[in-house]
DNA sequence: TAGATTGTTAATCGATTAACAATC
DNA sequence: TAGATTGTTAATCGATTAACAATC
């Protein structure tokens, strides 16, 4: 009940987080001043239950007949997400997928600013992506540290991905959200997201051999 | 126990089936012959335990003190997944995002190539990125339907997702992977996978807040 | 008041973890 | 034989689902 204090959720509930805040900034754009969980459910196709529970971890309190005001709500989900204030990150692999995640102007929706791109190849230092330089990898562990940045986005290609992880570390990057397929070696400090193309295709190859859809 | 019967597996057990199997493979070009389900259990940071059950559910037998001989573990995990062939892929939206996953080269390991891109902006329609052309997307459902394409991947800006999932299931494409943020309905034999950075960027934000380490 | 929705408590389900017998 | 590993059975944990009282 103290202020600042922060439950912890599960995965599951962490992930469906973003969905209700993306519907919510929607309904909030289009004047909307309440939503009910119930209507947050149908839309996005989840169970009720689902949407109370996962709305009461972050603190918000509704009203019965009304639902819960929008704005509230939303600050309440951001505050949970630590994204009601956005957080700095460096981008090192500037390949296809890194240039395509410089190009995505979401991230600072989701309380991410990507601030500068780093990269090994000579042929791609200096060059402009997306509005930013593109430095040399050796400089970002100063950097990293001179900045306070706190989280690493690693697309570079996996066979270098351990050691640009060991200078993310050395850097003072707290959180690496990896987009590479190796398996990384990090102090138990830092945290580690991996995103896995493979996993999410493998629920898709086997739903699809089941031949069941999404019933 | 019939020869072609399938079991169905659990998400999670469905998302780590292809880490085994990326490793497994290496093992194998390094010319190993048989790994037992502790060593990949080490070398992936999961738990022994875990190893054995998903690997039971692929129907694979190992031998005691020895483990899994490589090629029949290898064969078991393609063949549970639908990745021992090829499906063919259609991609839509030739963007940042669209560009880069034509470009990458991994899929045909996870069983998917994707045979052809388009895009309905005449700018990018007749170009040609990373070895193939562009098409328009008003041919899109007639050739899947005539190449009997099965997965329609989805790149486009969410304002038209809807639209072009549409034209996939039109065109008799039996899984969507969706990589936009909207939020699709489809006919209930459809397969919907969604790649929502968004859900993974929340569980590191949070662990981040939390201050805890991947313990 | 009547009715829809919240928030909580209980029941069910599935995944993870633990324990151990079987096997080579 | 001894010992490591498999495969199975049981226990625990957490998430989902169900039921219902409280509230505006």
């Amino acid at each position: 009940m103290s202020p600042m204090e922060h439950k912890t959720a599960g995965v599951p509930t962490l992930k469906r987080l973003p969905l209700y805040l993306r519907l919510l900034r929607r309904m909030n754009d289009e004047g909307q001043k309440y939503a009910s969980g119930a209507v947050v459910a149908r839309e996005l196709g989840i169970d009720p239950i689902v949407v109370r529970k996962d709305l009461a971890i972050t603190g918000a309190v509704g009203r019965p007949r009304l639902g819960f005001q929008i704005d509230e709500i939303i600050s309440a989900i951001e505050e949970f997400l630590g994204w009601s204030n956005t957080t700095d990150a460096f981008l090192v692999g500037v390949g296809h997928l890194g240039a395509a995640l410089l190009g995505y102007q979401g991230f600072e929706q989701h309380g991410l600013r990507i601030v500068a791109a780093f990269d090994s190849n000579p042929d791609i230092i200096g060059t402009t992506v997306h509005g930013r330089t593109v430095l040399d990898v050796v400089q970002m562990p100063e950097l990293a540290r001179l900045m306070h940045v706190q989280i690493g986005v690693l697309t570079v290609t996996a066979s270098v991905a351990q050691k640009v992880a060991n200078a993310m570390v050395e850097g003072g990057i707290r959180g690496i959200w990896n987009f590479t397929p190796a398996t990384l070696d990090v102090p138990k400090n830092v945290i580690l997201q991996r995103e896995e193309l493979a996993s999410s295709l493998a629920v898709l190859s086997h739903r699809l051999l089941l031949g069941r859809g999404s019933d």
